[in-house]
DNA sequence: GATGAATGAGCCTTCATTCAT
DNA sequence: GATGAATGAAGGCTCATTCAT
């Protein structure tokens, strides 16, 4: 019933690889270790490494909008829906699947903009929707009377992300949550003043 | 008189390509065709290639940091050095050292995170200098009456390099300045109306 | 049935490769030309080079032991049998696994003493148990009252492996079997006379 | 006066390091740590490896020689000099040129055998030579009426050089002097009850 | 005489991939 | 579906050698 497949297997355990040591530093033999599987193994569900590498990262992105909705689903004004989006970045830090953290799609943007085009363009593209998933947000909170109705929306998403993958950063070279929790604080403070009515 | 040598030649090379591909995607034979060396012509000036990549991100670091001082000292209120602290961020993003764009720092910071613990501390302290240095300058501005007296430096500095370096990736994997520029329009706009005064 | 396996075909080649040349003369390409397989292939069975040539010593090793027991074997009085361990030092010398000769245990224990720790020991190792082999035979020769009951056991083992396998060598360098020959006709001498009652 | 030329300095070093590694394993960036020189240093006085791997065999060759004779100038009487011989070959254990012990001459025989012929050649014609020194004694002896006319010469000699050049090698592999020294015991009670009136 | 810089060839090793079993 | 065996290409690195300075 909820026996993983050997190809989700695989799916999973690399996407934990790619996530924590990128493309080019996360071999064959690595995904080999992981999955108690032999080369002939994995290739009989992949056509080659980089099918791995999209299909891990479909599977991270799926992750991470698993986690938005389920977050924002919790609440229900817009209001808590936009300062939810702030705990969902936070919350990016402790992510097991990204051993020394980090947001995935971050990660994978920045590892293989100049060196894996497919990669780099899923990276993307989860940006976007992430991106307008927040517009969204923002724009529920105008219609709700709740955001300022002169808040530029696309600026706002945009700001967001920015600062919040970008504190996330920051904590993955610190190696603790400092940076993530003043800039999460940060954020919250500046929506709530500026932002929301 | 300013002519380079082979050292310097190599390290600036392999600047750009370390900064472009990162580490494990820069082979020595991609060094190899940038410099016109052979792998014994390099291997005489640097004892592996872990050297040259920290060379490298060394000669990136202090180009950074020219780039701080430099812009910085053209203007002579706190004032206006906090806010060209962000005019040095946007300016990364026609850096044509990294193509593709992006900082070096940042980019080294989570292409090394958990594959090359050396690269990555020296990431780590670049970092710190560069916040140490953001925040002098927001005392700085303090002690010049025209800071508010209550911010939270610390709070700030990381704020203001975690958004920046969040839209530089942004503008990285969309391929054009506009996360950067919409990002910094927003930065000086909140630094203006929040922390001077 | 006698069909060797890849892992025994690497084995037994390499292992004549290392007796001839030595480990560091001995080189991954030989044994490739040797087995008609590629790096990739011999990387399949072995994590690096020292496996092989530890794998390599171990068979001669096995060898050489074997040739003792066989030709001990043969022979029944504890005399004849002392007197066969020469004629087995003997028959290392047109011993096709060493082109040129040799022992291979001594060859590897000259070759490794001061570059290869692991394979030193274990040359060390063999030829204790040679050692030991050689003095339970003069010891069984002396309980069945033919030899001499006051023969240094220990300093006879020692003197019987030195000169032999040091006319080996010498041999080995002339590139003929006098120097063997006539040290083994002189040992056989000095046994029947000093050591046997 | 007894200031050594930069060859000879570079013979010397090369000397002890081929002695305790090999032809193989010693590369020039050995000998040029050893000599404190470059490369190009090292080329201006030997036109490649081998010159250098020639010269330094041809030094300890004589050093060999040498010792010979200083030890066996000494005594005057033939016994005397036939049981000096002995001593000298338990002196090698203790060279401080051979790291790890062993003989300069036979290590070389054994390491170049099938690898580097010219170095063989050189190894064979030395030992030739220390055989030819070694009969010279035992004929004086005969003559002198201190050896037994019936003495097979050529073969003692034989026996004489490998019994202990075998025991040098057994002494090397064991780390300690036992081996030469129980040996040299045996040999010369051989010598005084076998071949001496 | 000595150095620094360069090279071609080779070292051991790992890569991603294929395919017969 | 999984494995074992094999491969070509490439990885980082060291080798002995040359030569202009």
């Amino acid at each position: 019933m909820d026996e993983l497949s050997t190809r989700e297997r695989i799916i999973e355990s690399s996407a934990a690889l790619f996530n924590t040591y990128g493309y080019h530093a996360c071999s064959l033999s690595h995904i080999m270790e992981a999955t108690g599987l032999k080369k002939g193994g994995i290739y009989n569900h992949f056509k080659n490494k980089d099918e791995i590498a999209v299909e891990a990262f479909n599977h991270n992105y799926q992750r991470v909008l698993r986690r938005f909705r389920e977050t924002l689903d919790k609440v229900s004004t817009p209001t808590e829906k936009i300062l939810a989006v702030v705990d969902v970045f936070v919350s990016f830090i402790d992510d097991p699947m990204v051993q020394g953290g980090g947001c995935p799609i971050f990660n994978t943007a920045i590892d293989s903009t100049n060196t894996h085009p497919a990669l780099k363009e899923k990276a993307r593209e989860s940006i976007i929707i992430l991106r307008n998933y927040i517009e969204i947000k923002l724009k529920e909170g105008i219609s709700a009377g709740e955001v300022k109705s002169d808040v530029n929306i696309k600026q706002m998403a945009t700001v967001i992300i920015a600062t919040l993958e970008g504190a996330i950063v920051l904590s993955r070279v610190d190696g603790n949550k400092d940076s993530v929790e003043v800039t999460a604080e940060h954020m919250k403070k500046f929506i709530t003043q500026s932002i929301l009515i």
